[in-house]
Order: C-alpha cells, then structure tokens, then sequence
DNA sequence: GCGCCAATAT
DNA sequence: AATATTGGCG
C-alpha cells in the first residue's frame, strides 16, 4: 500500500482511516464538493507511520476504526497524544462511544448518512475557522513574510484545479454535440458549456483527454468504427451526480466482487455501457455452484462463459454474449445438446433455456424471468423476451451433427443491435487449441477457442451457502487484454 | 493567437 | 490518477 505522495496541505488535511468502502465513499464525495482533500487508508498501523511523516499537514484524522481491531484505543490516544490531531471517530460500534477513546473529537456511529457528514463537516470548518484566526492573529509576523512574497493583494488566487464532474462532462459532451457540424475546437467548447472560470486550456486539456479515449475505445473493437458518444462512460449511469472522478476507460469496472450466494455479473454492467442509451444490465444472477471465467480475444470482445462442477467446457454448459466484430452488434448464444448427441452450438431457445442459469429446463423461474428481462433491457427491447427469443426455426435433434444457427428476430432498429448467432467474423480463422487433458469433447472451445486464451482469467472466490468454494465474479480489471494490463 | 499533440509537471 | 502546463509546429 503506498499513500500517495501528492499529499498536502490544503485548507485541511484529512487522513481517513478507514476500511469501509462505503463510507469512505460518502466522506470523499462530500470532501470533494467541498474542495478539501480526504486520503483513505486501510490498515491503521501502516496510518499511524503515515501520520508520523505527515503530521504538520494533517489536521483532522478521521477514523473508523474497526470494533475487531484490539488496539484501537491504543491508536486514538497514540493519535492523540503524540499528534494532537482532532480526531473523528466513526464505529458501528456504540460501546465505542461510551468507554475508552480518549481524545476523540466527535463520534460518529456508522452507518454513516450523507447528513450525518454534512453536519460533521460544518462542525470541522467552524473548528478550524477559529483556528485559524487565533493563529493569523497571533503568528502574523511568520505569515507575513510569506504573504509579501505573494505580492501586493496576496491574492493570486492559485488557480483552482477544476473537477470534472458528471454535469461538467455532460456539458462538454453536449457542446461537443452541437458543434457537430463545426470544427470542435476548445474555444468554441469553453463557450458553449458557459461554466464561469472554465478556462479554454481546461477545455483542451479534457478534449485531448477526450479523443485519447476515443482512439483508443475505438481499438477496442475491429476495424469499423464505433460512435462512441460517450467514451468517458457516464451517460449510463445513475451514479451520484456529486462523484468527482469517472472513469476514464470505458470497459472498467469496479472492483472484485466476491458475493456469496449469489454472483451478480458486474463485468456486464460496465460492458453494457459502451453502448449508449442502453440501460444497464444490473442482474444477471447465478447460481454460486457455478464457476464463471472471462475470457478475453485479441479484439478485446468478451464473453462470460460457465463452467460446471469445476470442470471446464462440460457437456451443456454455455452462456454469454460478445460483442460483434461490427462493434454494433452483439452476439449471444447458449450451448445446448439433444438427445441424439447432436450439439446446438448457437442458438436461444425459449423452451430450454439456461440450464446453465440453475432452471430445469422446463422450469420458470425467478431467475430465469431475471434472466430473461436482463437480456431484454441489455438489448433495449421491451421485457416480452420469450417472444423475441422464440427461434423462427426451432431447432430439432434432425440437426444431426450440424450446427445449428437460429437467427433471431430483430430488435428495434432505434437500438442498432442486431441479434446473431456465433458465426465468426468474416476472416477469422481460429486457432486450434489442445485438447484439454481429460476432456474427450470440448464444445466450448470448438466454439470459443478464440476468446480462450492467455487473455482467460480466473474469477474471484467466493463461497456459497454450504461453506463450499465457489469461483465467483471478476472484473476486467483482472483481465489482460492483449497482454496490456488495462488498469 | 489558436489548435493540436506529446511530453512533462503538479 | 487526473489534470495542468509547456513547447514545438502548422
């Protein structure tokens, strides 16, 4: 862990201690909005040396410090001793408040509102305000020296750092749009957004930025090109609005996401929204005996493919989509076998569907209903699925030995997708990949080879109800594409 | 002066 | 990591 080295002094120097991501969510947003700089750290021994090395521009600490942790008093009076640092206790942990903790300013009980910051951080900027004043009024030949290097008004003002944040970007994104026709430049840009102190080269500088993504967005996926509006992957989201900092790389996503039980397939979620206007595809659930992997071709196409019991590409054990070699399109399917023997290598049929998913065939389930509106949403259509996904031709098992390919009906074109099958993109020639030991037949990989490669990660753990490990879900942060590591 | 780009700084 | 700055060039 490595605390970054840009700290320092602002107004006020925050350290945040604090091993819950939620709530340090809440502080930074809040921090942000009000321009104050807030550093999180997780482990409060590795906090305590940093607040040694920092101490003269640290000026609150604000903590949670884990009920499970024994020595937490230890810290906040060695925080409070040694520093003499205001100290914000946040626990879930009501004794906390009670016992012990000397020297602790203001306790917070988790979990933590909005509100709750807003008034603690009123408290903290009142605090310091008359701080401050005691301090200018009694050290001012020491301030002094200083102001005067800063000439005349001592007001220059440093030139603050502007946030980028959602609205800003939506701006940009929307001036961009209606410069279509002109050239965009950054004047024209600066002008259109009419944010006040949004400087021209602010605008460049987010433009360059801009474009480096697009270019690189664009890479992503073959050859065609993609209209990306919205590189910068905010659009789809209902995050909040507050957040400061987007992501800058469209395919992204969070971090690992080990849930028991149920595994809901994040890495959809940030797939999904390269397209834009397309709602997000939040749930996706699994079952936990299942074991997933990522896998990820050179043309940096995903798909999400399941293994059963562990054992990799088992008899009937398919589903996912990938994204088309048009960039527009996406492809889905699921593996499926007849009694014969014969193997459907690509198609949805309404009436088996997902085995996969833990649905007997014949089975409707919740989850497959999940499923089902999941896949509607992913496709922007309305959540009448089964009748879309109703196969012209259904397949039988006369399809001896043959694949079979069911086109599906088309989706509104106002979507742009287009339903297919798992047809290789004109001029791909798959590499044959070994016979993976033990395995006689191997239908995914017949499929597949060409997304199981080095790319191929293993997914998180997890564990299910019974205690029994489970692989769960991952993110492409754990993905090399192209041998880049992308995060 | 502007726009673009890459490199570099904060 | 995100943004700013700078310098070179057309």
């Amino acid at each position: 862990m490595i605390f970054p080295q840009s700290i320092r002094a602002k107004d006020i120097c925050i350290l945040l201690v604090n091993d819950d991501h939620v709530c340090c969510n809440i502080v930074s947003n809040m921090l942000d909005h009000c321009r104050y700089e807030v550093f999180s750290y997780e482990k409060e021994m590795d906090a305590l040396s940093i607040i040694r090395e920092k101490k003269d521009t640290l000026e609150i600490i604000l903590t949670n410090v884990h009920r499970t942790y024994a020595k937490k008093y230890e810290i906040i009076e060695h925080i409070e001793k040694e520093f003499k640092l205001q100290i914000i206790l946040m626990s879930p942990d009501v004794s906390l408040s009670e016992g012990g903790g000397n020297g602790v300013t203001v306790y917070i009980l988790k979990s933590l509102s909005v509100k709750e910051v807003n008034n603690l951080w009123a408290n903290a900027m009142a605090q310091e305000k008359s701080k401050r004043e005691i301090s200018s009024s009694s050290g001012k030949s020491g301030d002094k020296r200083k102001r005067e290097t800063d000439e005349e008004n001592g007001n220059v003002e440093k030139k603050r750092r502007i946030v980028w944040t959602k609205e800003m970007h939506q701006k940009f994104l929307d001036a961009i749009d209606q410069l279509r026709n002109d050239k965009v430049v950054p004047k024209k840009i600066a002008e259109l957004m009419n944010v006040p102190g949004l400087t021209r080269e602010n605008v460049a500088s987010h433009l360059q930025k801009y474009r480096l993504c697009m270019k690189r967005a664009q890479g992503m996926f073959t050859s065609s090109s993609y209209d990306f509006t919205d590189p910068f992957n905010l659009n789809p989201s209902q995050a909040n609005s507050q957040e400061s900092h987007w992501n800058p790389f469209p395919f992204q996503i969070r971090s690992r996401n080990t849930t028991p039980s149920l595994f809901s397939l994040s890495c959809y979620e940030s797939r999904l929204r390269t397209f834009p206007n397309m709602p997000l595809l939040s749930k996706i659930q699994f079952k936990p005996d299942r074991s997933f992997r990522v896998c990820g071709n050179e043309k940096q196409n995903i798909l999400l493919s399941i293994e059963d019991n562990n054992r990799i590409c088992s008899d009937s054990s398919f589903a996912g989509f990938r994204l088309a070699n048009d960039g527009k399109s996406i492809q889905f399917g699921q593996n499926g076998h007849f009694d014969d023997g014969s193997v459907n290598k690509s198609y949805i049929q309404q009436d088996d569907f997902c085995p996969e998913m833990g649905n007997d065939d014949s089975t409707l389930g919740p989850e497959r209903d999940d499923w089902m509106s999941s896949v509607a949403s992913l496709l922007g259509v309305d959540d009448n699925l089964p009748s879309i996904l109703t196969p012209q031709q259904p397949p039988t098992p006369s399809h001896q030995n043959k694949v079979v390919a069911t086109t599906m009906t088309q989706p509104p074109p106002s979507v742009g997708l287009q339903w297919s099958d798992w047809a290789d993109p004109p001029g791909y020639s798959p590499q044959q990949p070994p016979p993976p030991p033990g395995n006689e037949v191997n239908d995914n990989f017949e499929i597949f080879s060409d997304f199981i490669s080095t790319g191929l990660c293993e997914l998180g753990k997890g564990m299910d109800e019974n205690g029994v490990d489970a692989t769960g879900i991952c993110g492409f942060d754990d993905l090399l594409f192209n041998n880049q590591d992308l995060t």
